[in-house]
DNA sequence: TCAATTTCTAAGCATGTGCCTGGAATAGAG
DNA sequence: CTCTATTCCAGGCACATGCTTAGAAATTGA
């Protein structure tokens, strides 16, 4: 009996996620998000309720999109050293692309808005412990193939790896590529 | 002949930092800076021109600012590894104080605004120059010193620290202490 | 074909935004 | 004291903000 939708929940929610990607929270106006989304404000409050609601679910599919392609290489089951070290050299060009310096939607949240809504603060520990997990296996890989020392405190470099990524993050804003990748070499010539 | 002003450009302008810190660049309305700073509006506009202009004044206070206390150490002539290794594990009780986990204003800047406004990513870089070669000459006395390897790459060392710095101003509003400090001391003990 | 149900459009709400203006208050110079 | 330059204050400007609503348009089952 219903009228059926003429755009997709999915679709307009990427058009919005790259929105607030450029932007940030704050100075991306509704008026903005139904121009660039391509539908109209009712059509936004009826899908995802108001704008910190679909700034929700943008970082979720934000998570979900990373993971699909991005972290691919880190996530494989035998993914060591190796898988490391190309994924983050790969950031340096990732970040940059397209002469806009967008960094990571996640951390450009955490500086904007930090822990002053929980809601959102929630979305941001959902990432980090993910990304966490992710690097801690990693390492405990590579422990295993005997690419890194025995010895290696794999826990807190998981933490040190966490706190790299978000470093480049801030830091290819302003960095050229250079330096970048002299940030992230010693990074990882670190682990021997 | 004319009438004196009944406030100081600097003490108004400590406070509209303070302002600025908190909230970032466009969630701070003059609406609020003038009543934080204690004076009207148009006395703002005189004083500098518009809000940019104030916050652009506010990035130069806190520049000089942070030179005068938190960089002092590091600014001595004989600063080595000790001066470096206080200066950054402090950072991690310095950042989280008063409950408020502000960061560093021009790192959360360069988050907000990136390379936005050339007046104001130039501010941003005259800091990160100066945070650059305040390390070079640190990590060069720790060279001289023969606290770290004579063979230490020193400038890339010295943009390796920059961005940890970098990244421990965001990760300061989501990790907890103990892992901002694990996060620190790898990258220290990495200059062996 | 029609009625039910949902989507969409456009207009508008109250409030907030950066910035400006006219005139009162204040202080120094003569 | 008077004159004049300057600061301060109140109010207001035009526009942007997040969000809502009434009604038209569209699609389905009966």
């Amino acid at each position: 009996m219903p009228r059926n939708k003429s755009y997709s929940d999915d679709l307009v929610l990427e058009k919005a996620m790259n929105v607030f990607w450029v932007h940030g929270y704050e100075a991306t106006s509704v008026r903005l998000l139904e121009k660039e989304m391509g539908i109209n404000q009712f059509s936004i409050y009826a899908s995802f309720k108001n704008k910190k609601g679909l700034f929700i679910n943008t970082l979720q599919k934000y998570r979900q999109l990373v993971i699909e392609t991005s972290f691919q290489p880190l996530l494989q089951e035998h993914a060591g050293f190796a898988e490391l070290e190309r994924f983050l050299l790969n950031l340096t060009t990732l970040k940059r692309s397209k002469e806009i310096k967008k960094g990571c939607l996640i951390v450009n949240t955490a500086g904007e808005l930090g822990e002053k809504d929980p809601e959102i603060a929630h979305e941001l520990n959902l990432y980090y412990d993910f990304i966490r997990n992710m690097l801690l296996r990693v390492l405990q890989n590579a422990v295993a193939k005997k690419e890194i020392p025995e010895n290696t405190d794999v826990e807190k470099q998981a933490g040190f790896f966490l706190g790299v990524m978000q470093g480049v993050s801030v830091a290819s804003k302003t960095m050229d590529k250079t330096r970048l990748n002299d940030f992230i070499s010693i990074a990882l010539a670190q682990l021997k």
